[in-house]
DNA sequence: CGCCACGATTAAAACGTAACAATCACATCT
DNA sequence: AGATGTGATTGTTACGTTTTAATCGTGGCG
């Protein structure tokens, strides 16, 4: 079940073989259709460990985002996936679930496989682990967060400008108060939105400062309907809410509406993401739409350029710009 | 940066540094305390090619679903990886959506990399190509699919169960025609469903005949909102459907709604799989619930114990059973 | 005091492939 | 006819680890 194997059924040296495998134009044509018949003949599949121990690199890459559970990351590793698998290589998925030691897991398991590049959006802004992987061979893209450096690929979407149109459409609404409610203080994208947001205000020539923020420790459904708790335990409920991501928004909304609360009408709410279930919830979201499909294949296309052609690959760094989508939950 | 390196700086042999790895109760403390500092030194990580080469297996297991974007499947992928990572297994996640020749070449790139053993939801019934990768030596399971033949371990929920559940709820609304939204009909939980579907209905003395099928080609809410176009477009509306997933559910949904059509007045609407979203939804959704964290769970459980300890290994089919759960969307 | 047993360590061989230089067959040109 | 070039193929070596059998040193026992 060997190059060996193989070699000796066709009548061929092994490496001949090989090229047949990974150099098809170099080897006569008829030897390498009857190489191709006795690789049929056994049911041969390369030995992918062998080729990466001699090669010296893999045809995977990892791919490490902070919630799989999340749609938008989910429409993102099919952006991933499918350009990956266009080109030849395997993904190997890890989701560090915004804790830091998972991710630190995941790099490593990712290192152990030699792969020949990860994609990651980081759960912090620590850059010395990713160094690690870059000191090691292993090219590094990063999704959703732009880059650190001149030196590397990064592909992002502009979560400030974000965060402006957000707060922007609120205010146009009539918003008086506003919150945000946001997710981990360690997540860039959730600072990004907020400077957004203070801007718009400011902008509105009103002062940033008076954006409540309401940090919880997972951008989840839950953990928004945990805010909503939060809120209407407070003494009055803000007239708009920004949210982090869709997520959060929907558990807000769940949580507002099940208290008699209505929205639009007592609150405005507005998401972040617009994901597919954004516009069919119960008061169907507002939301800020990412490009989120093409972000993942965007990644990949830059992480596979920067393994294929190292010499002539110039790093990049992509910069989507997001959309205001108005819906139901807002005035 | 290898093995040799490390077994230099500590002054041992190579072969100690690789019992320190895999066996370091093989080793004296003394001597496994110099390697382990001399390995956090060097920073080595170990080369998992190198390792899978030589000792004939990988620590990575594959994993292929059908659709990647349906939460099902991501809260099924949830609890692969939450239980392989604890295992200190890599998943190799291919998401085959629904295509058979991605399903395969997903099966091809696992069989490549060696990985220890596969987990699948199968896109169609052909039990030919897994029986080629155990004969390879690689461990199968079945994930949301029952075992074909007794010597394998499969994990699946009870969808004829399901169906029968979903429209014994519907008649007890009061349903007089009630059609059936399906899939594919290669992907066999949509034939279960429908048969369950077929025997609620003889159970209340009708004839299981009358049950009106639309097979889509995806499982998709966009899928779904077609569905529902050529329902409007027919010449009268059931009085009940029931969606062969809640993605195709919400995509009727919306689509019935958009039409103006009351949902549960004039149409009662039941899903399958209770994802997260169905509770959120513009009319909140009735469900099928099915334990799908523990499916995912449950499914790694066995194929890493039939990994680990083939000898004492004894394969099981565990069957789940799902939940009716009842909100808005029926009468 | 010599022998044995035992735990700890080592030397060496193998896993299956890729890549390079070397060889070969053959045809073209001088 | 001999030299030269070209394209196809091969032999060999190395990748980094695991594993087995062999070796080493130490202490207990007869």
């Amino acid at each position: 079940m060997s190059i060996k194997d193989v070699a000796a059924l066709a009548g061929v040296s092994p490496g001949t073989v090989s090229n047949v495998l990974n150099r098809p134009e170099k080897v006569a044509g008829s030897t390498r259709d009857r190489v191709e018949t006795a690789i049929r003949q056994l049911g041969f599949v390369r030995h992918g460990s062998a080729s990466t121990l001699r090669a010296g690199h893999s045809r995977t890459v990892g791919l490490s985002v902070i919630d799989i559970g999340n749609p938008f990351f989910t429409d993102v590793a099919a952006g991933v996936e499918d350009l990956a698998s266009e080109r030849g290589y395997a993904v190997i998925l890890g989701n560090s679930s915004g804790s830091r030691a998972k991710e630190e897991r995941n790099l490593l398991v990712f290192a152990e496989q030699r792969v020949r590049g990860v994609l990651i959006t980081p759960s912090d802004e620590d850059p010395v682990r990713l160094d690690l992987l870059r000191e090691r061979g292993i090219a590094v893209v990063l999704v959703d967060h732009p880059a650190e450096r001149p030196d590397q690929c990064a592909v992002a979407v502009n979560d400030v400008t974000g965060g402006y149109m957000a707060v922007e459409h609120l205010l146009s609404g009539g918003a008086g108060r506003i919150a945000y409610v946001s997710g981990p203080a360690s997540i860039r994208q959730c600072q990004d939105r907020r400077r957004g947001a203070g801007r718009a205000l400011a902008a509105a020539g009103r002062d940033p400062l008076e954006l409540r923020e309401l940090a919880m420790p997972a951008m989840t459904a839950a953990a928004g309907q945990q805010a909503a708790a939060t809120l209407l335990a407070g003494d009055a409920l803000p007239d708009a809410l920004f949210c982090a991501n869709d997520l959060l928004a929907l558990g807000v909304l769940r949580g507002l509406l099940q208290a008699g609360v209505r929205v639009p009408g007592d609150v405005s709410l507005i998401g972040y993401d617009d994901i597919d279930f954004a516009s069919a919830s119960t008061v169907s979201l507002s939301s800020i739409r990412q490009p989120t499909y093409q972000l993942g294949r965007a990644a990949t296309e830059l992480l596979l350029d920067e393994c294929d052609n190292p010499a002539t690959h110039a790093h990049q760094q992509v910069m989507f710009q997001p959309d205001l989508v108005v819906r139901e939950s807002t005035r």
